[in-house]
DNA sequence: AAATAATTTAAACAAACGTTTAAAAAGGTT
DNA sequence: AACCTTTTTAAACGTTTGTTTAAATTATTT
């Protein structure tokens, strides 16, 4: 099969059943998603979808270990960046990854679900270490603070930065909000996290 | 040998169902948990699940009111009560509300999954209005500081509270870190809380 | 054009699923 | 005891599931 050019769609059969996948795992989740269902959304039959990745599971695999690496590969190597000052990484990491989200927002509840049911699976090995041990960020929040722990301020900006989204059903599916309005609140988020973040920092 | 006991268990065919139903449902989910899953584990014959609860469906519904209560029924009635001081407020929940979340960690990530997934199901019913609209706490949030959006804020805290308890498995499951650790974790967290949401209101 | 390879299709497969059945067992009442 | 109700059981029900098959169609090579 001749590769196509940079600027053509991809309109393989294998392309169009690898975004029908992406987005029926991402409502419905492993469970929840019939290979039937894959292949409607795709538009296509039912056996090519065993024909071009052999499994769900497999088909599956190769999703979630797109969705791990945009959750964690976009924040991880600017967080473990030396050169990069730390409020720049607030800065660069407040704007990027909400942008990411807004385009994004099943992911971190896709992710998170998937680790929690399979940690050990081929779609999740993904080295979390670097961040959490002697990075580059972690030295930079005990310049700035010696006497918080590290972790426990990560998890906070992170938590700031994720959970809107993971809580993002409560006001957008159960209650009603408009997505718009949700997405400028998200916004409006940007500005905030760089003075919040700031605060803890200076804080007691 | 039949000796009695001091406190009077509920060992209950019935209650045996719901208790492993609790625990497979928020292990695996809705559509991971088979029927078959839930008599084993109560260790009771297959039937006696349609016989006590009708369906499946019906059972988690059951369970998952009981979860949605459980993560917002104990936060709600603090947070909207004005007899309470803001200060008082924050202490309260950060230590209780972290208490809860240890006892059950399953808990954040079932009932986002839920409402995502599912957000007008019986077991879902619960009017968060009061909490986002007038109620005390965004009073007395406005009181502390007039340019901050509350719901921004609101966000912030619950995000602080509950995150930790959504990443666990990258720590616990994936990361092998030991649960003993994870918890005092959790526990120091409390103190922290309280600190970082002044230092955010005080901020700028 | 003929031959070969790749793709697509409709149909079927066995296994697993939630649920139901009908009979057996246990408990309670008279 | 006999009778009735409730609970439990093993087996089976009809669907749905992921996957495979074998033939049909399309594309590529010779």
């Amino acid at each position: 099969m001749a590769a196509k050019r940079k600027t053509e769609v991809d309109t393989s059969t294998e392309e169009k059943i690898k975004q029908a996948a992406r987005k029926v795992f991402s409502e419905k989740g492993y469970f929840g998603t019939r290979t039937r269902d894959i292949a409607d959304e795709a538009g296509i039959n039912l056996a090519l979808v065993n024909y071009y990745f052999r499994s769900k599971e497999k088909l599956f695999d190769l999703v979630m270990q797109e969705k791990v690496y945009k959750l964690f590969g976009t924040i991880v190597p600017i967080l473990i960046n030396p050169s990069i000052s730390f409020d720049a990484k607030i800065d660069i990491v407040s704007d990027s990854y909400i942008d990411m989200l807004i385009e994004n927002p099943d992911l971190p509840i896709m992710v998170f679900n998937e680790i929690k049911h399979n940690p050990n699976s081929f779609g999740v090995k993904m080295q979390l270490g670097p961040l959490f041990l002697e990075s580059s960020f972690f030295k930079q929040i005990k310049e700035r603070n010696s006497s918080i722990d590290p972790l426990q301020f990560v998890l906070s900006i992170i938590g700031m930065l994720v959970f809107p989204f993971i809580a993002r059903p409560i006001f957008v599916n159960m209650g009603g909000m408009n997505k718009e309005v949700y997405i400028e609140m998200m916004r409006e988020r940007k500005k905030y996290i760089p003075i919040w973040v700031n605060a803890i920092l200076d804080a007691k």
